[in-house]
DNA sequence: TTATATGAGAACATAATGAGAACTTTCAAG
DNA sequence: CTTGAAAGTTCTCATTATGTTCTCATATAA
């Protein structure tokens, strides 16, 4: 590990490890790294993968595919955050938002969720329109006021706001549109399938 | 539970029982997954069910039918995309969208996109509500119909729908709500900054 | 010239994958 | 409880994909 200078190339092949990590979550294979920096030679990438061994930037799990390891952390993380101006209203320039600069999206990366497409206007007046996708946490428990994914008597699927009554012995499943009637059930014939946390829309 | 990498296709393997869970709730047998990732021999499902469960990623009742149950999440999804489930709407069960199984936020993260959290109830009939966060594209132009963040005389910022009549002579800035009316502005005082790209929220 | 960096591609070793037979266990119908 | 089909498990035998090690060739700078 004796951390040499790197060549133009040898750079370029560390550069696109990074890259191909921060985008793919695994390493690349020695084809892949090939085609990336323009070359045609398996061969060829395996010799910059080795000195970058030898300079100590990455290690190499002899033979495995995809076995190649960053030694120092990855410059290119995934970007998770947008800059947030402030604050748009009808009438006022922005205003900007004291001591908070950016929107972190992690959270909606989660492992545990996962996003669904709402077909239907049953949540119209949360917001929630026809062809939205929304973030679910998965989870089995809800508290009274989440809107959730319920699974009913293990064959239909629906999102809506959750509330139980008499004492937890009935679920009432609220539908967000002014047309349209809460449902109740008993408690049995209700399974969480998961929380909303998020809701996104692509224009 | 060793936690040592996967291959490519185990990786897939994992991805798949994930879902195949999250759409069944139910984990899936030999032969689905094998039809899932396209091969056709329950032996070779079954491999790589036993290196998921060496892994220490899956567990696995010996024997019973659709024995296998998760330990943990897949870390090797990337952090811009969310599984996509499906469509969920009232009276089925989730619908798989086919072709389509992730969704991708990194058009979000653009270098010339910015958040812009909403106050007011001036689009709430596009289901843009009072706190929700707008992603914005810097531009200057916008096309009729569009959602732009524009700038009035140089001093007031608004989200609006966006429109030209009379030839761009005039420009209208419709608000997304039935008890708003619409602004008719001459061009030379509207500034466009941005065009509406997406939108969010967090529950 | 000599040393260094680069690229192509052949040749080989082995990791990863796929098919499918043979066997065992589970599960549900009767 | 019995029984047969379905599902899980354990193999062996190929084949393919990937990593590794070479040699040969070209270009450039010291």
């Amino acid at each position: 590990m004796v951390t040499r200078t790197l060549t133009d190339n040898q750079r370029k092949v560390l550069d696109f490890i990074e890259r191909y990590i921060a985008i793919h979550t695994v390493p690349p294979k020695l084809q892949e790294i090939a085609e990336g920096i323009g070359i045609s030679s398996r061969g060829v990438a395996h010799r910059y993968v080795q000195a970058l061994t030898d300079a100590g930037y990455v290690e190499n799990a002899g033979g495995k595919h995809r076995g190649i390891r960053l030694l120092r952390p990855n410059p290119y993380r995934p970007e998770s955050t947008l800059p947030l101006l402030g604050r748009i209203a009808a009438g006022k320039p922005i205003e900007a938002i004291p001591g908070r600069d950016e929107i972190d999206l992690t959270e909606f990366f989660g492992s545990n969720n996962f996003a669904i497409q709402v077909k239907g206007d049953s949540m119209i007046d949360a917001g929630i329109l026809d062809g939205d996708t929304v973030i679910i946490e998965f989870r089995e428990t809800a508290n009274d006021g989440d809107i959730v994914v319920a699974l009913i008597d293990e064959s239909e699927t629906t999102l809506k706001r959750f509330k139980r009554s008499q004492r937890g012995k009935y679920i009432k499943l609220i539908p967000e549109n002014a047309e349209m009637e809460p449902m109740v059930y008993e408690a049995h014939r209700i399974r969480i399938q998961g929380v909303l946390i998020g809701q996104l829309r692509k224009y």
